[in-house]
DNA sequence: GTTCACACGTGAGGC
DNA sequence: TGCCTCACGTGTGAA
C-alpha cells in the first residue's frame, strides 16, 4: 500500500478546505499541475478552488474502500504483506482455515457430550437401586470410543522413598485416567490427591500417589515404564 | 459491481489478439471511441493494435484483485450485495462471528472436557477398591456447573399399560438424565433401554420404560408434569 | 437529471 | 533501469 497516498502532495496547492466536513479531497489538482485535460464550468484554464462534486463523491468511495479494507486487515492476523490483493487472500485463507477449525470443535463437542451422556447413563444405572440395567441394552461399554491416547510428557519426581508426584500431559482425555488407574492398580499404588488443568488443546494431569514398597527408585522405573506403554493399543 | 465490464464493446475495435495467453485486454480503445488524450509511441492519433505495456500490466493487476475479491465474497455466506465495500464489510462481519463462535466452542469443549475428568475421578475413585478417596479432596461433587436445561420438544407415548415411550430434545446435556432420572425415581418407573442421538446443537433422548402402576394413562399425566418441570430452576 | 459503482488510462513513488 | 502498487480523474451504464 503506498503511505504517502500522493495527498500531501498536494496539499499546499489550495487555499479552501472547509467545504464539507474536511478530511475530504484534500488534493485537487490545478490545471498546471495536471497533464490531463479538465473542462470546468466557469473557466478553461481550471484555477478554481472549489472542485466538482463528482471528484469529491469518487474520492469518498475511494477512502470508503480503502478504509473497509484496512478494517478487514485488522481482524485477520498474521498478514504477510500489505498488499491489497495478499489482504484479501489472507482474509480468504483465514476464513477457510477458522470454518475447519469449527467444523472440527463440533464435532469434538459432539463426541465428547456423546461419550459424557454414556457415562451419565452407566454410572446413574449403577448407582440408583430402583433402576436397572437392561440386558436388551445395545451398548458395549467396553469400547464406545476408541480414543488415541497419546502422552506428551511426563515427569516423575520421588518425594521421600514412599511417595511420587506424577505430572504428565495428554492430548485426548477419555479414558487416559483409567488407564493410569489401571497402571497404579497393577503396580499397588494408592492415589492421594489428582489435580486436572485443562488447556485449549491438552489436560496436564498431577498425582499425589503412596507406595507400600522401600525401594523408590525401583517403583519409579516402573511407573516410566508403565505410562510409557499408555501410547500402545489396547490389549482387552 | 458492473456486469458488463465494458470489455465486450470494444470487441469488434480491435483486429490483433494474439499477444499474451489471449483474456488480456481486450478492451483497446482507439483514439475515435475515447475523449481521452493518449499518446502513442509511434503516432498521434492511435489507431495503432498493440497497447503498451503498462496498460496490459495495470488491466491484469486490476482483473486480478477483482476475481480475490469474488473469492472472498464465495467464502463467505449469507452476503447481501455484491459491492465491492459490502463484500469486504460482510466478510469483516463473518470473521468475527466466526471467532466469538469458536471461543464459544472453545470454552465449550474445556468445560466439557473438565467436567467429564471429573466424572471420570470420581467414577474411578469409587469403583476401584484399590485406590482411596482422598478426604482432602479440595472438589465439590454437588455443584461443579450450573447449567441450564431447556426440554425443547416432549412426547410420551403409551405402549400397552405398563410401559411408555418416552422422547425429549434438551439443548444443555449435563444433568439433565440425571434430572430425568430423578424423575422416574420418584415415579417408582425402570428404564428398559435409553437411546441418545447427539447433533451438532441438542441431544435427542427416546427412552423405554416400565412402571408398576395399571393407570396408564395417569403416569402418562404425572410423566409430562414432571418433566415439564425440569426446565424450572433447580432447588437443592 | 442525479446518484452510484465500476473500469479505465495515467503519473508517481518504491524496490 | 524495469516492475509493481497505488491514487487520481474521467467516462459509462444502471438504478
Amino acid at each position: 500500500m503506498d503511505l504517502t497516498e500522493g495527498e500531501g502532495e498536494y496539499n499546499n496547492y489550495w487555499e479552501t478546505r472547509t467545504f464539507l466536513e474536511a478530511e475530504v479531497l484534500r488534493s485537487w489538482i490545478t490545471g498546471e499541475a495536471s497533464s490531463q485535460c479538465y473542462f470546468s464550468s466557469s473557466s478553461i484554464v481550471a484555477t478554481s478552488p472549489t472542485p466538482p462534486k463528482y471528484l469529491v463523491t469518487e474520492k469518498n468511495r475511494r477512502e470508503k474502500l480503502k478504509e473497509k479494507l484496512y478494517a478487514l486487515r485488522s481482524v485477520v492476523p498474521n498478514i504477510t504483506k500489505m498488499d491489497k490483493a495478499s489482504i484479501i487472500k489472507d482474509a480468504i485463507n483465514y476464513i477457510q482455515q477458522l470454518q475447519e477449525q469449527e467444523k472440527m470443535l463440533q464435532s469434538e463437542i459432539s463426541e465428547l457430550e456423546m461419550s459424557h451422556e454414556l457415562a451419565d447413563i452407566f454410572y446413574d444405572m449403577e448407582q440408583d437401586d430402583v433402576l436397572q440395567t437392561s440386558p436388551s441394552r445395545p451398548l458395549d461399554p467396553g469400547s464406545p470410543f476408541i480414543p488415541s491416547i497419546e502422552v506428551l510428557e511426563l515427569k516423575v519426581l520421588a518425594v521421600g522413598n514412599k511417595n511420587f508426584v506424577i505430572s504428565f500431559t495428554c492430548n485426548k482425555k477419555r479414558d487416559a485416567l483409567i488407564k493410569m488407574c489401571e497402571v497404579f492398580e497393577s503396580l499397588n499404588l494408592k492415589i492421594i490427591t489428582a489435580n486436572i488443568i485443562s488447556s485449549s488443546e491438552s489436560l496436564s494431569h498431577t498425582l499425589f500417589i503412596e507406595t507400600d514398597e522401600l525401594d523408590g527408585s525401583r517403583v519409579k522405573e516402573q511407573i516410566e515404564a508403565a505410562i510409557a506403554e499408555i501410547d500402545a493399543p489396547r490389549n482387552p
